[in-house]
DNA sequence: TTAAGTGTTATTGTCGACAATTTAGTGTCA
DNA sequence: TGACACTAAATTGTCGACAATAACACTTAA
């Protein structure tokens, strides 16, 4: 599984190892999201001393995956539906931006290697009727190639750097393996188009649409399911 | 002076004040951009352990002000014209969202409270006639204020929390004071009358207008320094 | 019964020392 | 002279112990 973005360099010191195991183990809901962070506890379960742990934390705190409070100490960050909405607010923002200047910055090379990406992708959606594979690495290649194509260093190291994380962790968590592979390729396919065209206005313009239309999705299931609960309420009363 | 952003709390521990006290060294240029940090030296000159320095090193790099290597050392972040402008880039991603969201989030108070602001603003303005309050305080004020009132942790966190101080910095280094008061203003009230309006697309817009305008001015400003350089250079060879 | 106060326990913050790695300098050989 | 290897110094990473702070349980008074 490819899991690490190209932004970040190889772990050499122990503390960026146990970083890497603490973050995995975030994500992938192990650590259970808003639960307290014992440094004692954790220090001893990956045998390593309090420092190297905290230098540990620190870099999960960077990335938002933690929150720390003086003398109170760390939890998981809380996963939460008005978390999860801003966050796509935020990557609307910076993705949309990046794709902008990613039509102005990249090179013919990149466009090229991004239109021959997104084919292997298609014949990979045809293979497996695009659910798995294809949200999960497709998807998140297509974007990461559209933002470092940015060539900005500041929206890639807050958005591959940092936010990054938090929405594998949201993925993970929230269960949210693509119902709209099939469209969302599409709209990957425009987008390029535009970068291609190195038309940064409606570059971004479908951008925005794309992960407005992925945030309104949720919307709508998180809407469905309350509606189901509700119903569901009903029923048992009836009953 | 008031320095501190309303959204991190008080430094209560030591190496939060330390942290405070080299941020301000770096802001100001007094530890250079680009410089190497010896630990060991920092840690004597602060009176305090390594390890808490390293504590006070971990926040700085995470607002972007050092930059780090396993086993090598921490450096002062370079700043440079092509550092400026991708941060002006993201500003206008970000706060542009910000101000669409502080439409569609802010309450009838708080509007009421940032036109009063505004028009303090214009009286100072009028009085000094506008060049160091203004852009100094006024402006990051009025920025904030918008900011906050999109309501959204996420973009709070990453504007107010991380790239504010690095602003604040490229404007000290760089001796930014306003040369732009007047017209500003008016693209402040302009903004205000948006989200007053609830407009949320219009202020989006403007937003972005605006900090696009304060970046072609700081890129008009270079390439006049590039010319009066050439053009000084052109002299010294003639003569 | 609740509220405030007090003492105990556990957790976090800070320290100084040691280990591992990089860097600088020196010397050797082609 | 330049390139390479090796040694020594300095710097960073890691550790365990102590100090300061917060959380908890218990007692006492209204």
């Amino acid at each position: 599984m490819k899991t690490n973005n190209p932004t970040q360099q190889a772990a050499v010191t122990t503390a960026d190892k146990v970083f890497e195991q603490i973050q995995h183990a975030i994500v992938e809901g192990k650590i259970p999201s808003g639960s307290k962070i014992s440094e004692p506890e954790l220090a001893k379960r990956y045998q390593i001393s309090r420092s190297t742990l905290r230098e540990a934390l620190n870099r999960l705190e960077k990335c938002h995956l933690i929150e720390r409070k003086a003398n109170v100490g760390s939890r998981v960050v809380q996963c939460s539906i008005e978390g999860l909405l801003e966050l796509y607010i935020t990557r609307e923002a910076l993705e949309g931006m990046a794709c902008r200047e990613a039509a102005k910055n990249m090179s013919d090379e990149e466009i090229l290697h991004m239109q021959a990406m997104l084919k292997v992708h298609a014949q990979t959606q045809e293979l497996k009727d695009g659910i798995a594979y294809y949200q999960e690495e497709g998807d998140l290649d297509f974007h990461y190639k559209v933002i470092l194509g940015s060539h900005n260093k500041q929206l890639i190291e807050l958005i591959c750097g940092q936010l990054y994380h938090l929405i594998r962790m949201y993925r993970c968590q929230f269960g949210m393996n693509s119902p709209r592979a099939s469209r969302a390729f599409d709209e990957h396919s425009r987008i390029i188009q535009a970068i291609a065209d190195r038309d940064g206005e409606l570059a971004e313009m479908l951008m925005r649409r794309h992960i407005a239309a992925s945030r309104k999705n949720i919307e709508n299931k998180i809407a469905e399911e309350i509606t189901h609960k509700q119903q569901t309420n009903i029923q048992l009363i009836k009953s």
